[in-house]
DNA sequence: CTCATATATTCTCATGTTGAGCATAAGAAA
DNA sequence: TTTCTTATGCTCAACATGAGAATATATGAG
């Protein structure tokens, strides 16, 4: 017979409002049951019934959080043996496929269990919008010094250093704002994060520093979410450049500032506002409605919406985030 | 009971020779056995046995061509029902996992079933490298110009008009070349390949043309196979721009021809000589080496070899294709 | 009413990048 | 030596980007 093989259905769901990116999370009891943590919302596919993939993690979605999906992209598939902790209990092999929902916040239904939650609570080193964040100077830093150093041999050095500078752009490399995951993953690696702890098979540590500061750098969520999380924050940030999503996330009609922050908060850095006007205006990403808006403290601001004849015109239109030209 | 779920693992594994992209194909006998088919290496996963997704892959690829994979990269699930026909025999819901993989062509073990074969065989309207292809104008136009016309109403004629432009840089849009997945699935809607005859589940074309003309574009492949080949070229040709990946498929030193043909290959473009080599050389992504080819009938040329510190200079170093600056 | 303040909008300018093509160099073959 | 072929080097116009000055239009304080 064939062993048990259930497919996981996960989704990031984000809203961007009052210039936060948020994440919708559900709680939940963890696998141990000793408490109560934050997961993606997700459920298992039913392979004779759900006809699609997308309709099945709708479904559970809008059970657990009451809330409609509208722009859907398929992230990543994630079958590592073990992913789960219950396939040590003799529970089904659990392969899981990540989606990224982008939606307009809503008010949800309190009762459903879900929330939105700042999504830089998990990954408090990817906001650069007040400039380098200081836990990337202080904690990041020495361990990932400490990490370096306890290399085996020279080569082994050599690479971890080339890995650490790369991903967090140390020793003359630049910051690289879409490599989110890798960065994550590193952290998971050299134990700064609480999921290293508690995924050790016997309490240990993977990779100990050589005198463990006890570090454990943002919020956890439930299993391997925090990973996938990262996956869709790099995503997005990469595709932001080069397609419209920005706009599935506001209103029909914005102020360009409205739009600016609302992909500077996707971004994590700020932008030059007169250059973002440009681009946006003169890239023919929006137009115009005469209308403006009313009391924000200041000259009122137009009122723009999407221009939808962008699609045809320029296939790849993106709002062009700053230092990420070709190279750079 | 849980019922049956298998997951498949599918390789697109690509290599270039003699300036031409090739596919790596087993041949097989159909579903139906009335014949013989090509189709992606690919096999089940084993959920007790195997430890990671690409482990298992690896393993499969090994068997079925003696293979071994370099660079590997997850591409997508996809997991509709009825995908693989032989769910309507009361076989297990297959959810498939599409890889690329890029390696240097080697000669193949003939006894294994396997072979090489250039993939704008199997799409052979995305190869601009002699100009915009024949067929385009000729077939495909008149095609969609007739499924636009049949759409229900007016609003549906606009829709349809529209996703064709954008699809196949009609009316006045760019011709984009990493929408190749886009484009193989609006032809198979419109029933220009043959994979739309053979899953049409009463034998009748899905969106049967006014007066089909009973073209059937380029070489099919096995189940959806051909599809998941039009989502690695895509995501190929998108990479390519922002990462280092035409390396994989070159021997350690090359001439910058050698680079140029083999990024023009995948690309499906002709790019301008001048340009590359300034953009590769300045652009830091290469080194010369000091030696020369020689004999190539004209004059000499100098041996390049990938410059490694790239990666830390530039997290996005690619090889930045015409016409795809930020928009376009 | 006038001024300070806040935000919006328009322009300028230096610098870089890209697309295109001319010019020169270094081999092989006639 | 000439011619052909490919490699390599250089120039130029067009366009894109980063930074910021200058101007416009609201609100609220005095």
């Amino acid at each position: 017979m064939t062993a048990a093989i259930e497919i996981g259905l996960n989704a990031v769901i984000v809203a961007v409002t009052d210039e936060e990116p948020r994440l919708l999370a559900v709680h939940r009891t963890d696998e141990v049951g000793s408490g109560s943590e934050l997961a993606l919302p997700s459920g298992p596919l039913d392979p004779e019934k759900d006809r699609t993939l997308e309709l099945a993690l709708g479904a559970w979605v809008q059970g657990q959080t009451g809330v409609e999906l509208g722009y859907v992209e398929q992230l990543y598939t994630f079958g590592n043996r073990f992913r789960d902790p219950r396939e040590r209990l003799g529970g089904p092999r659990v392969v899981s496929i990540a989606y990224l929902a982008l939606v307009r916040e809503a008010p949800l239904d309190r009762a459903a269990g879900a929330s939105w939650v700042n999504w830089y609570d998990f990954l408090p080193w990817e906001d650069w919008r007040g400039g380098r964040p200081a836990i990337l100077e202080g904690e990041i830093a020495s361990a990932l010094e400490r990490w370096v150093r306890a290399g085996e041999d020279k080569s082994a050095v050599r690479l971890r250093r080339e890995r650490a500078d790369i991903c967090f752009g140390q020793g003359g490399a630049p910051w690289n704002g879409e490599r989110v995951h890798d960065r994550f993953e590193l952290l998971y690696e050299v134990g700064l994060v609480a999921e290293a702890l508690r995924d050790a098979p016997q309490g240990a540590v993977r990779h100990p520093p050589a005198d463990d500061p006890g570090v454990r750098l943002g919020r956890p969520l439930a299993l391997d979410h925090r990973r996938i999380l990262a996956s869709a924050l790099g995503r997005l940030r990469g595709k932001l450049r080069y397609r419209p999503l920005v706009f599935e996330l506001l209103s029909g009609t914005f102020t360009l500032l409205r739009l600016q922050r609302t992909v500077e908060a996707l971004a994590g850095v700020r932008l030059h506002k007169q250059n973002f006007r440009r681009l946006v205006e003169q890239g023919g990403l929006v137009e115009g409605t005469g209308r403006l808006e009313a009391g924000t403290g200041g000259r009122p601001a137009e009122l723009f919406r999407f221009r939808r004849d962008v699609l045809r015109e320029r296939p790849a239109a993106g709002v062009g985030l700053p230092g990420l030209r070709a190279g750079a």
